[in-house]
DNA sequence: TCAAAAGTGTTCCGAATACACCCATGC
DNA sequence: GCATGGGTGTATTCGGAACACTTTTGA
């Protein structure tokens, strides 16, 4: 841990975060760090999260989601990444802070702040390997879940209902795609994420009147009917809208 | 801070998160942990944010967002309201979490990961009383800060594109006026919360329309005009709409 | 030729936009 | 009367919703 030397004489010297009730400054650095990661994936239709099962104490042998402490000499954002992939072995996978738990009680070993974050699985990177003390990993539909270690159930839980806000106002959907999909694949995520139908005539015109896809010069292959035409996202274009004002919206009436 | 004690002994024998690189488990154990809020009032038509002058070090006498250590014994989110009440005086605030900060020197005296929360205070209660360590407080024009404590800046910037986001989407921004309100504030509110403009009769209709305002018996007093009549946001028709799947939407198109 | 999914066109309706206009009050 | 802001009405436009339809492929 960094700190200057200054400071820390005026810690000793107590003039510094003096606090009313004399509780010496020292007292409050006893805080654990932790991060835990809600990763989603989009396989058959259906809407995943990934668990781990735990092969270390506390809860050893139960589902978890991802996650581990943070070190003190570690960005917070940079070791959620690592701590990721430590555990899944998942890379350069999009990764979003959500929400911070602090409830006094959450960790038998004392008191944990734990950060949640949720990532998006492109299902090109659809095989994660367990590692470190995960014992396993496994994907979970979202709707057929586990009984889950720590408060980790309240954590998804808030995860997914922040991704289903997200995901209608920001273009994080095309995330959970391979780089390359139809726009039926992204019509039925989009169902799959938000539980509505939407009609296939104008969920098309709506999202190319948008002007963020890239029309490819490939198609479906190996399918027993008319191929459909490939997509990719233009990230470069919605960035491009974005200073312009535009707002990314999927309307929730099917 | 309270720990189970069975897993205590299990942390002296490390069998307990014991990590591949041998840092004893205490190590992780030593950060901080602080809220710092970004309190927005509104007050002749302008939107503010009240910060404190620093009466304690480091940064004694820097303007700075009110917060403050976090003790190990605390809730987040109810350390978060007492730490608000204790600089400030403000009570019952509305507050909600909107990020976490966890750069590794962000704070001179040790590792500090701060909770970012933002407040909206009604203009009935817009006198906070400076106390604790904060020696005077001050409510600044969001277009015209001062330099800023630590991170603050950082912090207060992106309390700010929060809050932008979710007052279209969420009827927080009624927090922001007093309980009783001409639909022209309301207007003037939006206007300023967002920037842009809008067609006076459009906002009328489009806010009435969603059926979420309460006309009170009662107008404008002593103003040289014709007096406009009184509203309330009433929360709990919200509430029943949201679950019918009513969404709160502002659309910014002046 | 038929199943299956890809893809298009058209009508209808309601909400958003852009205005012009009238009303109530204090001075 | 007139300045000031409060408040209403309406024609037009645009996008969403509903739904019927054609096209292309493999088997």
């Amino acid at each position: 841990m960094i700190a200057n030397v200054e400071y820390l004489k005026m810690i000793d010297s107590n003039k510094f975060f003096l606090s009313e009730n004399n509780v010496p400054f020292q007292e409050f650095f006893k805080f654990g760090l932790s991060v835990d990661c809600v990763v989603f994936g989009y396989h058959e239709e259906r809407v995943r999260v990934l668990l781990i099962e735990r092969n270390a104490e506390p809860y050893k042998g139960s589902w978890a989601l991802p996650g581990d402490l943070v070190s003190t000499d570690e960005d917070l954002r940079i070791s959620a990444s690592k701590i990721l992939t430590k555990l899944t072995g998942l890379k350069n996978i999009f990764m979003e802070q959500f929400f911070t738990f602090g409830s006094v009680n959450r960790h038998p070993a004392g008191r944990v702040v734990t950060v949640g974050y949720y990532s998006l699985v492109k299902s090109d990177n659809y095989q994660p390997v367990a590692s470190s003390w995960a014992r396993q990993t496994k994907w979970f539909d979202i709707d057929d879940l586990p009984e889950l270690a720590f408060d980790h159930e309240r954590i998804l839980d808030k995860g997914v209902r922040t991704l289903q806000r997200r995901v209608r106002y920001r273009p994080v959907g095309f995330e959970l795609l391979p780089n390359k999909f139809t726009l039926l694949e992204l019509h039925a995520l989009y169902e799959a994420l938000l539980g509505v139908k939407f009609d296939k005539p104008n969920f098309r015109k709506k999202i190319l009147s948008m002007d963020l896809l890239v029309q490819l010069d490939e198609v479906q292959e190996n399918v027993s009917h008319r191929p459909a035409k490939l997509f990719s996202f233009d990230e470069k274009r919605y960035k491009e809208l974005r200073k312009e004002g535009f707002a990314f919206d999927i309307t929730v009436k099917g």
